[in-house]
DNA sequence: ACGCCCCGATTTGTATACATTTCGGTGTAT
DNA sequence: ATACACCGAAATGTATACAAATCGGGGCGT
């Protein structure tokens, strides 16, 4: 009721909570006590119950077996599979696309987002800005679920890509620059170019390939930041292993 | 309350509403106002909206944008996409087990299932039951489904099966018999022994193939019973096109 | 020691009254 | 004719009291 946002009190519990899920408090496993989060929240338990069935919808609740809900766990192979998943269900939505054509429009939009991205790193030797990349590599993911004509292709996609894991951005490296990250994001971008080339050629098996591959760069990211036990990365948070 | 099953109010609820809505009555886009739901099906307007939230984790209903649901529309491609989406994430299951390595006593448990299911429509010169055949078969894909490591796969798979038309035995044919749909039958079994031996045998990429090639299959039948206007198929009530 | 039942505290399920928002129509002014 | 504001009906949002189910522990019998 402070400082979150939404217009309706189960809209602002449902924030709330999300917030406190993704930050790792509250782990995996949590029960959700109705009256426990009514008073915590300062809202009745139907607005609670309200947000509660909300998170449960984006998979980040589950319903326990006598009622109520808990905290879904993830593990790390979960976090694995979902940037696997992610890889698989965006390789579909290209070969689609590329198999029923794509808009000109759509294309071309792509191809301004591209050179912005080229610049947001520095490619044509301004400085790096990997904050804005970040940013506009999500935007490029998004305008590329746009491609695919399926509409229940598009959902699950984004059904899975709402985890805060297996968002295309989550493991982007944003803070220290090394030598190893700039090239992630050369190879990466050569990767975005082909997905777009394959899908405006109607090569659906390379779009689908590609995609694929691209999504191995998250997984990448990951395992280098895994690494880094001094700064933990937030998407992690979640992550109870 | 009276024939449908549930042990509170909300799942009979859930029950009722969902059997309405597959059935086709409630086309695609209807709104659901609580209070008329809270009559018709004798509660108060509380266990209605947990249940259209159940429904809306299913897949089966929206929020509407100024609040309250709505049935979700599925046009005709929409079931052809979902059946490709099956057919997708069926065969990143595969692929994900055969790369992972199966259980033997897994593999062991479907080599058993798929004798049954050539009994069952008459391999062996015993009469053909179709209902049995759709059982099993369903059973297969289920069992298939769990050969996959992972859970995050194996669940949105689950979600996707859940929509009535996109699980695996909602076209089978069950009534009258054909040459061409018992020469379904053997290619879909041919398959099915295909893909669990591409899993025993590692070959992933094969596993995948066969899974993807194999949804097809459901893909056919229902284009077959979409020209069967005088016998419409049940699973086919909730497309509005 | 083990299982079982019973009970009470806790938690969720339900109904309902009331608050708030939304939506559609109607009127007026431009 | 269009745009806008207003209003009232109807819908959803919220709080809360009460009902029912669930979980855990203690006691008892075997």
């Amino acid at each position: 009721m402070t400082e979150s946002r939404g217009s309706t009190h189960a809209k602002r519990a449902a924030y709330d909570l999300r917030q406190r899920i993704v930050k790792g408090e509250m782990p995996g496993g949590t029960r959700l006590y109705e009256v426990a989060l009514a008073e915590e929240l300062q809202v009745s338990r139907t607005p609670v119950r309200e947000a509660m069935s909300r998170l449960a919808e984006e998979g980040l609740l589950e319903r326990a077996k006598g009622g109520g809900f808990v905290v879904r766990s993830f593990t790390h192979s979960d976090l694995i599979d979902a940037i696997e998943l992610r890889g698989v269900l965006e390789g579909t939505a290209l070969r689609l696309a590329a198999e029923a054509g794509a808009a000109d429009d759509k294309l071309e939009a792509l191809g301004t987002l591209l050179c912005e991205i080229d610049a947001s790193f520095g490619a044509d030797g301004a400085p790096p800005n990997l904050e804005l990349y970040a940013g506009l590599n999500s935007d490029f993911h998004d305008l590329i679920v746009r491609l695919c004509p399926s509409t229940i292709v598009r959902s699950e996609l984004e059904r899975v890509k709402s985890l805060p894991f297996a968002s295309p951005s989550a493991f982007v490296f944003r803070n220290r620059e090394s030598k190893a990250m700039m090239e992630s994001l050369v190879i990466a971008q050569a990767q975005h170019r082909a997905m777009v080339e394959a899908v405006a050629g109607r090569e659906g098996s390379r779009a689908e390939a590609l995609a694929r591959e691209h999504a191995r760069i998250a997984r990448q990211n990951l395992e280098k930041k895994a690494l880094d036990t001094a700064e933990p990365d937030p998407a992690l948070a979640l992550i109870v292993d």
